[in-house]
DNA sequence: AACAATTATATTGTACACAACCAATATAAG
DNA sequence: CTTATATTGGTTGTGTACAATATAATTGTT
């Protein structure tokens, strides 16, 4: 079998299969975003935002798999835009509470249709999306519990 | 259908499961480079130079899905690192060819382990690893195809 | 031969990623 | 009450990504 064998070729490492479709992936996005002024990461806090209103810098980076490193000067940048509110918690002044704005709300009604728009632009169905997710958010799970040991 | 409803959930994008997956497998790598100096492009640059000794950055590019501005950088601290050698073709000088180096070809010997290594910290067995990357590379042609459009 | 179009690479600027480190705050232990 | 430890974000530095632009070389056409 091909892990046995001395060396692994580029075309049979896993990682470099998922790298590839995530940054393919990403340039689908671009032209979408690029209307709305969004990066896709920035994408990524909106959906966020847009389910719960309310986040902290903490979540955020839990959710996504970001660190604040990230995550600061993104929201900062989403900030300027006008799309989130950055503000201190008064119980505990270290936790950052990150709020979406009615600006950023509005996006929402222009952002809903896009992955629909990308599900057509690939000719695939619901179904295999829903498929392969499963798959790959199964993947997830078991190498972020691998990488905890 | 999830696609229907007005608001499809972070969860259920597709695109953010492939992008944390693959940031979650770079991190299982990082121990791994570190002990040789490598970034994970660079080990991917490397896997493509192991197999054919020469590219260009052209043909690099193609391979690895990365343009000129990524690679252009990274070949030369790759050059700095005594791993690569960057030198314009004499047929035609728009053209630099990349040759492996005697140094970058000995750090083979001490990659070869690691793809079984992560197998291992992973526990998933070889098939699975084979099937799901059956399933991303095809995935990655059909949103490839789509972006030409 | 002249020159426009194409091709290959480099350069520049913006935006992530993330490790390593730091500062402020909160909580627990003594 | 005070010290030790943990939590939370921010800062800094390195390395991608990639669009936009610049530069140089080659090719195709007239």
């Amino acid at each position: 079998m091909k892990y046995d064998e001395e060396f692994v070729k580029l075309d049979d490492h896993l990682c470099f299969s998922l790298y590839a479709c995530s940054r393919a992936i990403f340039r689908l996005y671009r032209p979408f975003l690029d209307k709305l002024n969004l990066t896709y990461p920035q994408y990524l806090v909106l959906l966020v935002l847009w389910e719960r209103k309310q986040s902290t810098v903490k979540e955020l980076g839990e959710l996504l798999g970001l660190d604040s490193g990230t995550l600061t000067p993104m929201l900062k940048r989403m900030e300027a835009a006008g799309l989130v509110e950055r503000k201190r918690s008064a119980e505990d002044e270290r936790v950052v509470m990150i709020t979406i704005t009615e600006e950023g709300n509005l996006l929402k009604e222009k952002a809903v249709c896009i992955p629909r728009s990308l599900l057509e632009s690939t000719g695939m169905t619901e179904e295999e999306v829903i498929a392969i997710n499963s798959v790959i958010k199964k993947l997830l799970q078991t190498v972020n519990t691998a990488s905890v040991k």
